[in-house]
RNA sequence: GGGCCGAUAGAUCAGUGGUAGAUCGCGUCCUUGGCAUGGACGAGGCCGCGGGUUCAAAUCCCGCUCGGUCCA
């Protein structure tokens, strides 16, 4: 089924617009135009706006922003605040990449109802799929402010739909002064995340401003709609999702060759001076290759060079230009503007807290840093990227006062990423340099797989390589498609998840949501229910006290009562809304039953002090060490818990000493620890998105934990009433779990008494051994520690010696044979080390000898004149083994091997016939 | 979450199972009026930690810790 008469709105068709088919495209468009015969978008079109630009004043970004949200304010929309461009709420995305995002997929699915309705937004948003275009095209952005007013009409609900929207788009850019005429909507639906809907792209002078989705439809395998080759079906809710390119609007009202230019030319300005290079945006030759550049790509793609190097080709031929000319002159102001580019999405990211990692959202960030990094590079910009990226901040400081405070902490993560990447690339050169220098005698090329090595596995751009080996004069093998190459040898088969349809599952749905006393009896840890059924090992009460396994706390252990027995409980986990009890056995219980339940208290306090130990602790962090602390996973369990903080260098001891003493500090001021049950929308307002340090709840109502003038977190897990109940805490260690991410271990409570006395027992003991009193075992073990050292070398030089010594002995009594001298002796308080070098001093003299330690080491060894006639001490050394067993082996002059010893004298007595054999054998050669 | 790479002297690194090395730096001496330089000698190593294989492990295998890097 198709979707026209979904566009066929009374709106359009009231204010005189037609329905007309593209003729490049073959796609459906509206317009007032009655002589317009494609629909407006490239390449159907061509860039028109610029130079004359379509909206009537010039704006800047916050004006436009501005002008934008008063517009829908004063069209009854509430202005939502804006969210973090990392996208906390939500584990199917690292970033956030469109308004609606902000509302996924708890309020799109009416889990929540949205914080306003209808409401107005504008969401600074981060793409990195482009990246490679950004700077070349004239339009890509890595970072951008979606504008856009939102309505999500449920079944009870209605706020409004197609016709309204449209009615709004059009009254706003009439508003902005552009002529009606030049106004299209072109239909286009949408899809993505699951989700799709009719589209209109609104566009005008071939500039797409906006596009107007109306989501109404659900993936589902035996839809009736067909959009973009997957089947979906209408569902109840239906979401206006709209979405203003506000950098685009700038654009428009500012018609300069390229969107860089119209929303930050003073930054490219500063870029390019830093760079040496004049911005010459106001000369007209310069302007005008601008100009043709930016409409040329307008329309092309622009991220494989050879498309670029077509475009090139064309505007140097309309320009009657060199191409090599044009290639210079373009490519540092591209460079430029993409650097300028990058600097904002840095210090949105940064400022937002993302913390450089080499995983997850951390891996994006540095990305785009590198990125910067190298084009930096290449234009010579001597000045560190904090730098640019402070142009930004001071621009940035009205239209995100957030990030006043947290320049500071951007300056330091932006150097010290610019100096991980200089030590990278410094270690990367002197590896392509070896690389280099072993293909130059072979084939003078560095083939495809060692590059592909250097960079996936040193982080060496291609580029860097082709550079460093052009000059020690070897080529390098770089094909077009590298990068692509590089993805595919990180392709891995997908397990798909099974679904599972457990029968289990099924009957658990009948069954009400079990009543959750462990929020209701904070102090309880026995109650009476009725059991309501029982599944195999399985048990549902009617109400629990038994808490389950979730949020990083493991469940309540204890038993079930039946007043004839009483069973244990090994696990208890929540499906949906009902608590599942896992006995050992449940024989002797049956649905109808009423049992008393006893939570294991112990441990169940051991959970409540670790979760608020685990708060405190969080906090105390970001008090110490700063805002872009976030947890990225807690555990606890009876004897320990750990979190893990997002930081992107290690925490020194004085700072883990710090972070101790502060958590132990709100320990002891007894600090009440309230729990209340919240609107989420009123709690986001209030506290914004701290709350979510372990992950957001998809709830219209969300469990806050607050302790007193301290923290506050939206949290399911059980806690201690008052901070003193936590009992000391003690930090027992730290250690990082990837880059950027560093674990906490600590101890709260009896647990922490426990790992103190274990500290306590360590250090003694070790004392202990050094006769020494605890203060002064660093002291000592150190000394111990030298003179271990010390006396290692001593014996060694004395050993040395004593084979000085031998060498008399040895002269004396060697035997001559066949005109070399044999010698071989047992020496029982030698060793191996002894041996060899006594053997070395026989090797001096040329002397052919054996010899074999008490505990049945052995060692041959071999002058230079026996060598030459063929005396091979390996040799010698494997005919010995192999006759008493043990094994052995080395080179020509010098052979080690072990013997058992009780063999020892065999070997000696043996071994100058074994010399003669072998000097015989040799003869006959 | 997954893949790949690395850890040896103060620094940078070599070392494919058999006597732990090079360069720079450091120390002493020589060359010099002094500096630069050149030369000689020397000190400096739990070869990351733990296990395994082996007569023998810096080297091979497994685990851990730390670091680097690429991808989702």
């Amino acid at each position: 089924m198709g979707l026209e008469d979904e566009y066929r709105l009374d709106y359009l068709e009231d204010q005189g617009f037609l329905r007309k088919k593209c003729e490049s495209c073959g796609y459906y468009f509206w317009t007032l135009d009655e002589g317009r015969k494609t629909c407006g978008d490239p390449p159907c079109d061509d860039y028109g706006f610029i130079d004359d630009p379509p909206i009537e004043d010039e704006f800047d970004l916050s004006g436009m922003r501005e002008y934008f949200l008063r517009f829908f304010e004063d069209r009854r929309h509430e202005r939502a605040k804006r969210r973090p461009v990392i996208a906390r709420w939500r584990d199917d995305i690292f970033l956030t990449i469109a308004s609606i995002a902000d509302f996924q997929p708890h309020v799109t699915n009416g889990n929540v109802p949205p914080p306003y309705n209808p409401l107005v937004i504008s969401q600074p948003c981060i793409r990195l799929d482009d990246i490679d275009s950004v700077g070349k095209s004239g339009r890509h952005l890595t970072s951008f402010e979606m504008m856009a007013h939102h309505a999500f009409n449920f079944d009870e609900d209605h706020v409004y739909w197609k016709d309204k929207t449209v009615e709004l788009c059009q009254e706003l850019l009439t508003d902005l002064g552009i002529d009606e005429n030049e106004i299209i909507y072109k239909e286009n639906p949408w899809a993505g995340g699951g989700n799709a809907g009719p589209a209109f792209e609104v566009l005008t002078k071939g500039l797409e401003l906006s596009t107007l989705v109306f989501m109404n439809m659900v993936q589902d395998k035996n839809g009736e709609y067909n959009i973009k080759g997957e089947n979906y079906s209408k569902m109840d809710s239906k979401i206006v999702d709209t979405g203003y390119g506000l950098e685009r609007f700038v654009w428009a009202s500012k018609g300069t060759p390229t969107v860089y230019d119209a929303i930050y030319g003073d930054v490219v300005d500063e870029v390019m001076e830093l760079a040496e290079l004049e911005h010459k945006i106001e000369e007209p030759e310069y302007r005008e290759v601008l100009s043709e550049h930016a409409k040329l790509s307008g329309y092309m793609d622009v991220d494989t060079s050879t498309d670029l190097h077509k475009i090139r080709k064309k505007v140097s031929d309309r320009m009657n230009m060199d191409t090599d000319k044009l290639r210079e002159m373009m490519e540092p102001v591209e460079d430029a503007y993409a650097i300028t580019d990058h600097a904002r999405t840095i210090a949105l990211m940064l400022g937002d807290g993302i913390v450089p990692s080499n995983t997850e959202a951390g891996y994006l960030v540095r990305l785009v840093i590198r990125k910067a990094l190298r084009m930096m590079d290449s234009l010579g910009i001597n000045a560190p990227l904090s730098e640019i990226v402070n142009l930004h901040l001071d621009r940035m400081k009205e239209s995100f006062p957030e990030f006043k405070d947290k320049k500071s902490k951007i300056d330091e993560i932006t150097d010290l990423e610019e100096d991980r990447f200089k030590e990278t690339l410094s270690k990367g050169r002197k590896l392509v340099s070896k690389t280099a220098n072993h293909y130059k005698d072979n084939s003078g090329t560095i083939p495809l797989d060692s590059v592909v090595d250097l960079y996936d596995t040193h982080g060496i751009p291609p580029e860097v390589t082709k550079e460093v080996a052009s000059e020690y004069g070897v080529e390098t093998e770089l094909p077009d498609d590298f990068y692509a190459r590089v993805a595919k040898k990180h392709e891995s088969p997908e397990n798909e998840d099974e679904e599972k349809t457990d029968e289990t599952i099924e009957r658990l749905k009948e069954l009400p949501n079990t009543d959750l006393l462990f929020y209701k009896q904070l102090e309880d840890y026995s109650f009476e229910s009725v059991v309501l059924d029982v599944i195999e090992d399985k048990v549902i009460l009617e109400q629990t006290l038994f808490y389950p396994e979730g949020g990083g706390q493991p469940s309540d252990t204890g038993n079930l009562d039946t007043g004839d027995k009483i069973l244990d409980i090994k696990d208890v986990k929540k499906v949906n809304g009902v608590i599942v009890h896992y006995l050992e056995e449940t024989d002797e219980i049956k649905k109808g039953d009423v049992v008393t339940g006893n939570v294991d208290e112990e441990r169940r306090k051991a959970h409540k002090r670790h979760h608020t130990a685990t708060h405190i602790i969080l906090e105390a962090c970001r008090n110490i060490l700063g805002d872009h602390i976030w947890q990225a996973g807690s555990q606890l369990s009876e004897d320990e818990a750990r979190l893990d903080l997002t930081h992107f260098k290690s925490i020194t001891r004085e700072e883990l000493y710090e972070i101790e003493k502060r958590a132990n500090q709100v320990v002891m001021d007894n600090r009440e620890v309230k729990e209340r049950w919240m609107n989420r929308n009123d709690a986001e307002e209030e506290y914004g998105f701290v709350l979510y340090q372990g992950g957001a709840p998809e709830s219209k109502e969300i469990r806050v934990i607050e302790v007193e003038n301290w923290s506050v977190q939206a949290c399911g897990g059980t806690h201690c009433a008052s901070t003193g109940d936590v009992g000391p805490i003690k930090i027992t260690g730290t250690e990082s779990v990837k880059d950027g991410v560093i674990r906490l271990k600590y101890t709260a409570g009896t647990a922490a008494i426990e790992s103190i006395q274990e500290r306590d027992k360590m250090i003694r003991k070790a004392s202990e051994t050094f006769s020494v009193p605890p203060q002064e075992l660093p002291e000592t073990s150190e000394r111990f520690f030298e003179e271990w050292k010390d006396r290692g070398k001593k014996i060694s030089d004395l050993k040395d010696k004593i084979a000085l010594m031998r060498e008399k002995n040895i002269l004396r009594e060697s035997n001559e044979l066949n005109g070399f001298r044999v010698y071989n002796e047992i020496l029982d308080d030698s060793d191996m080390e002894g041996l060899r070098k006594t053997a070395n001093q026989l090797k001096e003299e040329d002397i052919i000898g054996l010899l074999v330690s008490g505990r049945g080491e052995i060692i041959v060894s071999v002058g230079d004149k026996a060598i030459r006639e063929g005396i091979n001490a390996n040799q010698i050394i494997k005919e010995i083994t192999k006759e008493i067993g043990g094994g052995g082996g080395g080179d020509k002059s010098l052979a080690q091997g072990k013997i058992p010893a009780e063999k020892k004298k065999k070997a000696v007595l043996g071994f100058s016939d074994l010399v003669s054999e072998s000097l015989n054998s040799s003869d006959q050669k």
